[in-house]
Order: structure tokens, then sequence, then C-alpha cells
DNA sequence: TATATTTGCAACCGAACGGTTTCGAAAACT
DNA sequence: AGTTTTCGAAACCGTTCGGTTGCAAATATA
């Protein structure tokens, strides 16, 4: 299937399920009264979320409680770390610039 | 259209783009020589990117230099502040637990 | 045991995606 | 002026996506 992280938060409706069970694991049929689609979508959304591990199972009986897995909600994180030296370094140019500056007044 | 953020980054090659034009701004030729597809294709990704101001153009010439907007990648950044929370407050009542248990030790 | 609940899975459908090919417009070069 | 280069836009094609409907399996309840 080769789902990655980046392409299961494409969807708003994923974003939505993982803010949801962020704080608290639910079960599919919990997460669904949430929206305005049936049980069974979000039960394909929820299959998606786990085939790339954003989400973990954990099952008491019939009911299957869904986890979010903050580790890797991480790997978006590293992901965005490779651009934030970028910004880092431009900011530093733009400081010496300003440093420049205020030495030329001085 | 309706393109967002997350859409636009959940391709592998609109990934690639974003990196490769990250530090130094490029025209659509110089980017579609990295890749195996034709520059059309390259082309529209660079229009996805654009439209949700992922990337910012500039035309000397007939030459268009696409560049990084690190503003829109902040977007990306704020939505996964919402989780960082969650993990420092989970991270904090573990926390208060080996507190509690090194207190019980004493 | 019979019935209701919870869930995943398969089949189907329209829309969107990623790619190529073709074309036209604009700028640069000879 | 004629040619080359750079680029976006449109048409087309196969695949994937998000959704619904229907069904089967497993657990709980009467």
């Amino acid at each position: 299937m080769r789902r990655d992280v980046f392409q299961a938060i494409a969807d708003p409706t994923r974003r939505a399920i993982i803010l949801l069970i962020a704080s608290q694991a639910m079960t599919p049929n919990a997460i669904a009264e949430h929206f305005n689609t049936t049980r069974q979508a979000v039960s394909k959304h929820l299959r998606i979320l786990a085939e790339c591990q954003l989400v973990t199972q954990e099952q008491t009986g019939r009911e299957i409680y869904y986890q979010l897995n903050g580790d890797k909600m991480k790997e978006i994180d590293k992901w965005l770390d490779q651009f934030r030296k970028i910004w880092e370094s431009r900011f530093n140019e733009l400081d010496k610039i300003l440093l420049t500056l205020k030495n030329d007044k001085k």
C-alpha cells in the first residue's frame, strides 16, 4: 500500500480524527458520531491511519480503541526541521544586515 | 480548487521540489532536471504549490524563479503545535508519577 | 439459543490525481 | 525577420481517493 504520514494527514477528515483522539482513545463508533459520514467511511480513514502507524489499536472485547501514536507525528516535525535550519540561517543573514546598518548609524 | 498546504505536501515529488528550492530559487527547467519526469509534470506540481502559496514566483525575462514561502510552511508547524501541548502534558503526568515514586522511595 | 451491537471487508461509483503529449505565447538570440 | 528557448494551458489516460451500500464475523445481551 505504501502509505506515508504525509498522505495520511492530507485529508481534512483524517486530521480531525487525529485531533479528536489525540487526548483520548476512542472507538470507531464514537469517532463517527462527530462526523457527517457513515461509520464505514470513518473506518476506512482509521485503516489508512493505522497502515502508516499514525494510530494504534487496542481491542477490549468487541470494541477497538484507537489511539494516536505521538512518535509518528514527530516524523512530520522531523521533516520540518530541515527547513527550520534554513529559516534560521536566513534570519541570521537578515540579522547581520540589521547589525551592519546599526553600526553604520553610529 | 480548494488546495491546502497538507494536500500539497502529500506528494513525494512536491516535497522533493520544496526541499530543492528551499535554499535557492530555481526555474521550472532547472527543477525538472532533478527528476525523471517531464517539465510539464513539474510545472503542474509548481502550480499546485503556488495555488496554496507554498511557493512564490518571480519573473525575470522569460524565466520564472520559484521560491519557497517559509511563512506558509509555518502553518504546518502551527498545526503540530496542538499536539505538542498534548505530548507535553502527557510527559508532565508521567513526570508527576515518576516524582511520586521517587518521593515514596525516600 | 436467539437477537442486537460493534466492527472490518469487498464491491461499486463519481471525482480528483499524476502523468504524457500537444499546442500557443512570450522573450532571447542569430 | 526567423529561429530557439522557456514556460503555462488544454486534452487525454490510467490509477487512486473518498464515499456509500451490503455483508460476514465476533462479542454482548435477552
